[in-house]
Order: structure tokens, then C-alpha cells, then sequence
DNA sequence: CTTCATGCAAATAATTTGCAGTAAG
DNA sequence: CTTACTGCAAATTATTTGCATGAAG
């Protein structure tokens, strides 16, 4: 629940940060500009900056997490854990895919062959997906 | 060799073109204005612009490919084989592990859930190297 | 009440564009 | 010669900051 998540974090509840989780929760992966567009629509008076600093605040309190893909704006989406992104390089779509023990074999192996401490996964497929081959 | 990667792709051969790829290949990732900062100091002429319209040229040319990691600038690499990449946010670098075997795993094993068709991947893990530990 | 968040405007940074002059093939 | 590239300046777009006001706890 966010307001629990947010409380946990010392972060105030306010409408504006809901309204920011509440977008990101509905389209999974998604832009700021986008966020404060469809937040806009129900309260004009929401500032851009607000969403901003609150990315900025709720990513450092792990609600969530930024996606950087390829040829792509940064997008947001809520923590969860590890996962794969699918994009399909047609219709733009995003998908999650949670196959748990496959990444963490590639991360075990990665950090038996490195010897690096491995504390987290980014993994992105790209390629089209079942409805526009 | 980079006269011939542009000639292949009907770019023409520039100091500006080669000193870039240069810089790439010295630094491996780099960001844009690393790369227009370091060649600035041989060839002060040097403009940003055409930083930002040769990587756009020699991206689509698959001569070279943006690396975007979480909470990082941009950076370019030479393109390579698939590759995973290990970044340690203790000391900030970014080393490439080139475990095919792994990655292909991984990559038909998507596929094969998902039904995509998976053409490109964008691998990353952060953690700890070795000497930062 | 006290502290922190918001919204606005201004500042800064990042990227793109148009175009005249210049170099590559 | 012809085409495409460069560098510059201006235009856009993206992100950050400071500060007065307002809302949350």
C-alpha cells in the first residue's frame, strides 16, 4: 500500500505523491512527462518540479526504480523484484518478465567468474513481440 | 578498422568521425562531453554539435552503441558482441564480461517464454569490484 | 506549531536544428 | 564539381534550484 511505503520512508502522504504512484502503477512503465500530463488532467495546479523531486525522493526510498532503455525516454515503474523488460521494437510496448531463476543463475555466475558483489540486475530484451511478428 | 566501418556505411571519412571513435575506443564507455572535452584539447575547433550528430549517424550505422546505466549519463562503446556490463558503484567503472554462453541462455530461454523475437540485449550489474571491496 | 512539500519562476544542463562555409570523394 | 560534414548560434527540451506559501503530522 503506498501510503504505508511512503510513512515507512519518513516521506509525507500527499495527494500529489499518490497521484504520482498511482500513474505509474497504471501504465507499469512510464515517462515523467507523461506522469505530470495525466496527473494535470485532474488537478491542473500540479507542478512539474513536484514530480521531479518526488521521483527523485521515492527512488532513493526504493518505491521506484528508473527504466533506461535503449533509444528511449527514462521511464519509471515501481520496484519489484528482479525482472526482465521485453520491448518490442514496433509498438513500443513494455512487458515484465519474471523469471527469477534464470536471472539468478546469470547473476551467480557473474559474480563467481568477476568476483564482484552483485547487488543489482539490469536486464532488457529488445525485439517484437507475438502481435507484430 | 574505422576508415573502413564508415566507408562501409557510405559516411565519409572525417578527422573529426575518427578522433571520435578514438576516444571511445580509448575510454571503452564514455559520455558525450568526455568525449568533446578530451578531443577539444587537440583540435579546440571542435564543436559539440557534431559530437551529438556523429553519434546519431554512426549509432544507426551499428558502428557504435549508447550504454545507459541506472543513475549514470549516457555513455558510447564501440558496438561488440553481446556483452554483459559490471559496474561497481563504489569506484564508477564499468568493465564489459563477455560470457556468450550465459547470455545466449538467457536469450532463448526469453524467447521461448515469450514467443518474441528477440534481436538486441542490454545487460547490467551493479555492485562491487574486486578492489572496492 | 513544526517540519516538510508544493508550485512557481528562474537557472542550468542537455539536445536539436538551420544554415553558411568547407572539406571529402 | 558535387555531396555531405562542420561549426556556430539559436531554438528546444530536460532537469534543478531557491524561495514563499501551504499542507501534513
Amino acid at each position: 500500500m503506498f501510503k504505508q511505503m511512503l510513512k515507512d520512508n519518513h516521506l509525507k502522504i500527499t495527494p500529489q505523491r499518490l497521484a504520482i504512484l498511482k500513474e505509474i502503477q497504471k501504465f507499469g512503465h512510464i515517462s515523467i512527462d507523461e506522469i505530470y500530463e495525466n496527473i494535470k488532467e485532474s488537478n491542473p495546479s500540479m507542478s512539474l518540479a513536484t514530480v521531479y523531486k518526488n521521483l527523485t525522493f521515492m527512488q532513493e526510498a526504493k518505491i521506484v526504480d528508473e527504466v533506461k532503455l535503449p533509444n528511449q525516454k527514462q521511464r519509471y515503474e515501481l520496484t519489484k523484484s528482479p525482472h526482465i523488460h521485453l520491448v518490442c521494437e514496433k509498438c513500443g510496448s513494455i512487458i515484465d518478465m519474471e523469471i527469477d531463476n534464470s536471472i539468478q543463475a546469470l547473476r551467480s555466475h557473474c559474480a563467481k567468474v568477476s568476483h564482484y558483489k552483485i547487488k543489482e540486475t539490469s536486464i532488457a530484451m529488445i525485439g517484437i513481440c507475438p502481435k507484430c511478428q
